[in-house]
This record gives C-alpha cells, sequence and structure tokens, in this order.
DNA sequence: ACCTGAACACCGTTCAAGT
DNA sequence: ACCTGAACACCGTTCAAGT
C-alpha cells in the first residue's frame, strides 16, 4: 500500500513505517516489534535506531517505555517465557513430575531456537516478570509435590534450571553468531581435532568421527536426564 | 619513574606506558596485558583503545598480532585454559576418572571466577588452541579408559563438557554484568520472589528462604555429581 | 504527555602515510 | 616489517525543544 518505489533507505523505510503505525507507541508493540526484528534478522539488528525505524518513530522514543536497552530486551525475554508457559500448560500432568521437567526441558530448547538473539542476551538473568514468575512456580509446586523437602526442592529446581538455561544459552550464543564464526567454530571437530598429531592427541584422533556426529540435541536430552536421575535418587521411599 | 604530574589522561597514561615498554610487541603481551586489564577493570575495560594505552602503543598496533577483536579474546581464553591445565596436571591420577572429572570441574569453576569477562565472552567458543587440545584429551583418554565404547565416551564427554561450560558461563557472564545490575539480579529472590501474592504463587513464597540461601557452588556440583552418576551407571561391568 | 532531533561520548576497524 | 593517526560507520543515551 502506498509505496512507490521498491528500493528505500532507512529514511524512507522509516517514512513508510510512521504512515502504517495506526496504534499508539506502547511497551507490547515495542516488544512485538524487536521479536520480530530479531527473529528476522538476529541479534545484530537489535539497535535502538534499527529498532526506531521498524517502529515508524524517533529511536528516542522507546526511552519513554523502558529504562534503557537492557530493562527491553528482558521485557522481550519475559515475553517470549510467557508464551511458551502458554503453549505448555493445557497439556500438563502435574502428578506426573517427569513429564513436567521433560516438557519444561523441551520448551527452553525450542525457546532457544527461535529466538537465540533474544536468549542469548538473557538467559543468565532474571527477568522477574509474569513469565518467569510462572513458570518458576510450575517448577517448584512439582518438585514440592513429590515429597522432597523445603531444601532438597529448592536446589534440584535450581539444579534443573541452571542446567537447562546454561545448555541452551550456550546453543542460543553460537546461533548468534555470524555466520563466518558459526561455521569456523562447527567446524572445528573436523578442521582441527581430527587432524592433530596422532602421538600427542592419540584420544582426539580415535575419536574424531564421533565427536563429529554427536548432536547438541542428544547431548542436552543426556544433561537432562542426568538431573531427573539425581532426582529420582533423593525421593523420598 | 619520571612522572612530573600526578593526575594524568588517556594521553599521558599512554605516554608513560610507551616510555616503560621495554620488550617489542607480541602476541604473548598483549594476551598479558589484555588479561591484567580484565582481571583488574572487567569486561567492560577491554577495548581495543583502552588496551593500546596499556601496552603503549597505537591502538592499531595489536592489528598486526591479531585480526581481530574475536581473534584476541579467543587467545586470552586459551592461555587460561593452558594456566589452569598446567596446574592440574601433576598431581592426576589418570585411572581415577571421576577423580579427574571433579578437578576438571573445580579448574573450570576458578577460571570463571578469576576470569569472568573473557569466560562470559568465549565459554560457548572453540578455541583450537593448545589449552584447549590438551583438556579435550585428558578428558576423553579418561573417560575412553573406562571401557565406554566410543560413541558413549564421546556422549558423556560433551555432556560433562558442556554442562559446566554452561553453568560456568552462566556464572562469568553475571559476574560481569555492572555492579548494578548484578546486584539488582542477585537480590531478585527476596525482592521480587519473596513478596509474590501467596494465593498466586504458593510454592515460590513457600520456598522463599530456601531460594535466598541456595548457593551458586552447591547447584554446580549437584549438577556435576549428576553427570558423574549417569556416567557410573552406563560403565560396562 | 509524549515525541523529535541534535549532540555526546564512546565503539571496532580500515588504510594511507610514516619510520 | 611494523607502527601511527586520521577517518569511517556505527553504538546507547541525554536533553532541550517542539506539539
Amino acid at each position: 500500500m502506498g509505496g512507490q518505489r521498491a528500493s528505500s533507505g532507512g529514511r524512507a523505510v522509516a517514512a513508510r513505517a510512521r504512515r502504517e503505525r495506526a496504534v499508539a507507541l506502547s511497551a507490547e508493540l515495542i516488544v512485538d516489534r524487536a521479536l520480530e526484528l530479531t527473529e528476522r534478522e538476529g541479534s545484530a539488528a537489535l539497535t535502538m535506531r534499527r529498532l526506531g525505524e521498524e517502529l515508524g518513530v524517533d529511536p528516542t522514543a522507546v526511552y519513554r517505555h523502558f529504562r534503557d536497552k537492557d530493562d527491553l530486551v528482558l521485557a522481550c525475554m519475559d515475553r517470549i517465557i510467557d508464551n511458551a508457559y502458554a503453549s505448555l500448560q493445557p497439556g500438563l500432568d502435574p502428578g506426573d513430575w517427569r513429564a513436567v521437567l521433560r516438557a519444561v526441558a523441551q520448551t527452553s530448547w525450542a525457546m532457544c531456537e527461535a529466538h537465540p538473539a533474544i536468549y542469548a542476551l538473557t538467559f543468565y538473568r532474571v527477568t522477574g516478570g509474569p513469565g518467569e514468575r510462572k513458570m518458576v512456580e510450575l517448577l517448584l509446586s512439582t518438585l514440592a509435590g513429590t515429597g522432597l523437602p523445603a531444601d532438597r526442592t529448592v536446589l534440584y529446581y535450581r539444579a534443573f534450571i541452571d542446567a537447562i538455561l546454561g545448555v541452551c544459552g550456550m546453543k542460543a550464543a553460537t546461533h548468534s553468531l555470524g555466520d563466518g564464526l558459526q561455521e569456523k567454530d562447527g567446524s572445528a571437530w573436523t578442521r582441527i581435532y581430527a587432524v592433530l598429531p596422532q602421538a600427542e592427541y592419540p584420544a582426539a584422533r580415535a575419536h574424531a568421527q564421533e565427536l563429529a556426529a554427536v548432536t547438541q540435541r542428544e547431548i542436552y536430552t543426556t544433561i537432562v536426564d542426568a538431573v531427573i536421575r539425581l532426582i529420582e535418587d533423593a525421593l523420598p521411599t
């Protein structure tokens, strides 16, 4: 609608977006556009100037709704968690704690694949928002339901969530690298480790094929299984 | 010596450093100074301009020894790993795989506490350098020594190292935040979760005290134990 | 009440010029 | 062969001015 030129610099894009923006600027709208932007173009595209362009407002207008960029990025992460919780909740049997933990682990994996830029920026942070609160309550109530004492409930909750966040955060950070670096790091097992001197690195050479073949998904499942098994062994009989 | 003024801007610091630099610029020297700098002043201080000042050379002189900042940061991480390996190696019994894994886990924790800035920037990367190579060889040979088949050796190696890197990376990233944000995130359990509405968040409220009391170290040990136990259960009998 | 736009104090990196 | 220094194309953020 109304776009006469196919090519367009930042100025033209901003002008078009400004024309198309019918609703008032709001925190929700800013988070919407920020998620669209990073999903489409990666973390490098998430700058205040680029976001202003996307919204059709002056870049500094965002500061009317978020204290700073950190505040905005945390709001984006909480939105992602909230959406994930909503898609998780209906099919959950609170009595089956293993199934709940596995569902949360699967959801976290899906989040870091769908939104690597935001995930990588915030996986080690506390959003304190509604999404995070619901997720914390779900996990704590589920683990408490097994009959574990309060201190064990908390310790295993944190072991579970920190292991998950750490591994998914690693994956998200890798995924957020520029294409060149991602390729460079991804090819390391065949490029570097498969050709190390046999005499000095016999084990690396002997396992070169398996090192190149193992998937991040298998590794993640293995770690989740390890924590679940630890909890099983700790349950009161 | 020879500084006549007590106060000094960047220019004066650079001039003094230039006078004091007796040896030629080299990759080793640059890594030395970069580690000193980040250890002393945190990740925000690691800029090419600041590093040039520290070395007493023009900021762009560093580009004669490293392709870009990413290249430099990876070299710093590999140096840290190499030093950690050197301090680890002497007392190690290769036959006691549990002890080796625990020693590596302890070393990784020490690294992310001593060098949070570099650790946070690179924990999800492959350095491909001498330090990393030795660490990979140590872990692979140790796990292969238990009699596990090659594919299991690699799977458990990756589960172990990814769990460790993820959790230590989280800790390092938290530690690298500015003091304000670190305080904000650290106080979240008492500031936010301890005062949630009882009706909506009963489990969070019931565990508020334990959530504030559990330490990162306990959580880390729990995750490491979980992976070690999983490996124990998988060992051929 | 909310948005604009110039301005500030930074970044990493390139490249012609020096020695 | 190695280093310098100006310059380029960016950042996040502040604040006086507009409406």
